[in-house]
Parts: structure tokens; C-alpha cells; sequence
DNA sequence: TGCCACAGGATTGGATCCAATAACAAGACT
DNA sequence: AGTCTTGTTATTGGATCCAATCCTGTGGCA
């Protein structure tokens, strides 16, 4: 029979917390709940089938992945980022991201350079932003994905998490042509990759990053207007109108 | 009478979760819970004086920082790295430290410096290994007080805190004359500092770190014979002999 | 009118109890 | 005799209840 542990050997998400965690990530990667959002723990525990213990482990467990924040006596929410907050931790990835590329360059296999290649062809051939979002994440995971390090992949992906939403904001109003560079970026990463050259990796990726983020913080108004950045619920912040339904 | 907020005015550590992770984060750091040991949610809160959950909140806060790992149905304990683990936190401390400390340059006082002169003095006048640990892991975060990125911050925090124990290993069988070479970089970082000339800093930070790297990873004695690096509980790991005690 | 004290409701933090899972040991079957 | 099975115990995961804290609105007072 063997009930549980031979479909989930690592018991990941045979664990509520877990379970609970991961469709948390999920909504939060997919711009359901947006920064500034407060996690209520009733209202999750109600939501998702459980009791507040599980979605108090949960919001820990994300936080130790930067998608949450949580203040004591006061609760949790996803992290509101000013502009400065995303311009480090871009240049975070600018600095890391080349390594993690570098210690899994000569661990790539020709499936993974297959696969790039063939994430590269869908980029260029459609034009649905939710859709590149996805596929520009998962270009760069995968040239990620042969790092023997757990530790700097999971800070990678942490970096990236962290700053998603903002990528997603920035995506809606970028210049359309900008896709041109994106392309050409890409291609020279993935030409570097294939001649297995760290130093051309390095060179490119960080140009990839730096230009991204000279782009992105040139937009201030994607960010919030300074007014409520501190950690305190608020009067307007959440979900205002919803208590005292009636 | 402001009982309690005006002592404390985060609530930081008037929730009890938090003081147990703060006296655990002291322990580990201070090498009193060494790599491998398991840490049963029962015996700490009965130690500490406490139920489980908040111990459990504490074990996430910790896991949050790179302190601890856990294991769905198994527990949490305190990581065992390997000489590739430490190798790769060096690279990326490599990496990031020079963007911490260039962002800290231009907010230094004139207190920071005379601050970070009277601890290099320090260290250069005393010769405990443990008090040492202590001054160099001040000199450093001194030096990187005024970044203004918590997250940057926060960051950097992590990858001294994982590699502590073996840093403190390392200095017991270190080279006596080792002094001699992490005085010269701590005074050719102090005067980069001074002189707010971020290239230098980058430099000579680069170099002390990535110096101590090879250093420290000349030493494979100081990691585990690779035996028992796994995640089970296992038969002679932490607190074996002593269940059922009589 | 403006500010401070205070009470009520909402939300999080913690304790206790119970269920689920995993490690371990002894026994049955081949 | 060895391996698989099964039962026991220790440990973690989850639910419910209660306490502590915080936010908000109201009323008193200068």
C-alpha cells in the first residue's frame, strides 16, 4: 500500500503548514494578494480549512523566503518596497546571480541548453506579459538549475521572489520594443552558456540585470507614495470596508 | 507607568517566542549548540520555561535567519555544512560585503570611524580566540552600520551567522602568526573607509574575505568525515544515551 | 476646538490537549 | 539466520480555548 511516503518521499506538503505555504506563494508570485495586503490569520485558517497554528507556521515559513512580512502583536503582510528596496536588491542579484550562473555553468547538460534554447523560442514568439513573466523566470532558473549549492540557489530565488510583483507593475507599461534588448540579452547569455564561457556569462547577465533595474527604478510611480510605508495596519490600508460588514 | 512598551518600544522581545529565539540565536553563535545538535521542541520549552508553540515560532524565526533547518516530522536542528557549503557562504559574503559596506561609506560618522579604529586596536591587543570572534565580527558589521538597506543588512547578518561555528573551529588550530595578516587587511580596509574610497574598500574586503576563504578551506578536518551529513535523527547524533535512562 | 484618557471590539500570542508520523525494537515467516 | 512485519514509544503537527495586545471610537476636560 505504502499510504503517504512513496507519493511524497520528503513529506513536503504532506504537512499542513506547508501546504498551507505554498498556495500563499503561489498567490502572492501571482499578484493575487499585492504588497501592502495583511494577512489576516482568521481569515486564512477559514479560507484555506484549517486552524490559525498551521497558518501561523505558514506565514514564518514565507517569511523566511522574503514574501512576507510580520510584526509582533500586529500581524503579517506582503512586504511593501520603495523604490530604493528594489534598486538593492537588484544590484544583490547583480552581484549573485553571476555566481550562481558561473557554479552551474560546467554542470549544465544538453538538456538544459535544449530547454533554454527552447524557453528563448517561446519568449520571442508570444506577447502575453503574465506568460513572458513566467518564462523569463524560468529561463534564468534553469540556466540556475545545475548549481550543487541549495544555499545560493535559494537565496537566488529569493531575490527574485522578493521583487516580482514589482517586475510585473513595470511589465504593464514598459516600452513594447523593449522586448528587442530583453532578446538580444538573452541570446548572448545563452551563447555564453553554450560555450561554457564563466567570464561572458558574468559579463552579459550582469548587464541583463543592471539594465533591468536602471529601467525599472526609472519609474517611480510603481512604487508607493511614501506616505504609508510604515509597518502599521492603517486606517486605508488592507482590506478597509470589510469590517462591520453590515 | 508604560509597563512594558516603553522599554521596549518594537515589542521585539516582550513576545515570548521572540526572547527564546534571541536566547537560542546567543547559544548557537556562542558555539553551546554546535552543528548536528537536534533541538527538541519539549526540552527547550521546558528549559526556557515554556509551551511548545512559542518554541516552535522561535525554531522558524531561526530557520528564517540561516540559524537552524528543519524537517517536516522530524525537527529542527542546527546545519551541518560542508566544506563546499562554506566555500560557497565565503564566495557569496565575497560578493555581496563590498556592496554592503560601499553602501554604508558615505552615511559613516566621524563616531563610526573612531569607533572602528578603537576595535582594530582592541584586537590588536588581546589575544582570546573567543573575544576576538566577537571584535572582528564588530569591526565588520561597524563598517556596515550605515547601509541603508535593512535588507542588504539583514543579508549580510545571515552569512556571518551560518558560518560562525566554523569560523570559531577554524581559530583554534589557526596559525598564530595569522594576526599579522587579518591586522594588515583591517587596517588597509579602516583607511579605504576614512579615505570614503569605495574601490579600495572593495578591494581590500574582497581580499580579506576571500583570503580567509582559501584559508579556512585548506582545513577539511574541520568538516564532517561526510558520513552523517544527512537529515534522520540517526542513531549516535544528538542526545543519544539518553532515553530511557535508568 | 483640540488633546488626552478610557472602553469596546478585533487580532495576535500562548497553553493544553489530542492526532499523526517517524524511529526503534521485538517477533514471525521464509 | 536473515528479512520483513508489527507494535511501542518518542516527537512533531494541529485544534481549541484563553490571555495579552493593539486599533479605534467616544467622551471628558482644558
Amino acid at each position: 500500500m505504502s499510504p503517504a511516503h512513496a507519493r511524497d518521499p520528503r513529506g513536503s506538503d504532506s504537512v499542513r503548514s506547508q501546504r498551507i505555504a505554498g498556495i500563499l506563494r503561489d498567490e502572492i508570485l501571482a499578484g493575487d494578494l499585492t504588497p501592502g495586503t495583511w494577512l489576516r490569520q482568521d481569515e486564512l485558517a477559514a479560507r484555506l480549512g484549517a486552524s490559525r497554528i498551521p497558518v501561523r507556521e505558514a506565514l514564518r515559513i514565507l517569511e523566511s523566503e522574503g514574501l512576507t512580512e510580520s510584526f509582533p502583536n500586529r500581524g503579517a503582510r506582503v512586504p511593501v518596497l520603495s523604490l530604493e528596496d528594489v534598486n538593492t536588491y537588484y544590484r544583490m542579484r547583480e552581484r549573485l546571480e553571476p555566481l550562481t550562473l558561473t557554479e552551474s555553468l560546467s554542470r549544465l547538460t544538453d538538456q538544459h541548453l535544449a530547454r533554454l534554447e527552447r524557453i528563448q523560442d517561446e519568449i520571442e514568439n508570444q506577447s502575453d506579459i503574465n506568460r513572458f513573466l513566467l518564462l523569463d523566470r524560468d529561463f534564468h532558473m534553469t540556466s540556475y538549475s545545475a548549481c550543487p549549492s541549495g544555499h545560493l540557489l535559494a537565496m537566488t530565488e529569493r531575490l527574485w521572489n522578493s521583487t516580482q510583483h514589482y517586475r510585473r507593475a513595470f511589465m504593464v507599461l514598459a516600452d513594447p520594443d523593449r522586448a528587442t534588448i530583453v532578446n538580444a540579452e538573452h541570446r548572448l547569455i545563452l551563447d555564453a552558456v553554450r560555450r561554457r564561457d564563466p567570464e561572458d556569462c558574468e559579463r552579459y547577465l550582469t548587464g541583463h540585470i543592471r539594465r533591468t533595474r536602471v529601467e525599472l527604478t526609472a519609474h517611480p510611480e510603481l512604487f508607493v507614495d511614501s506616505d504609508d510605508a510604515s509597518g502599521r495596519p492603517g486606517l486605508l490600508s488592507g482590506r478597509a470596508g470589510f469590517r462591520r460588514g453590515g
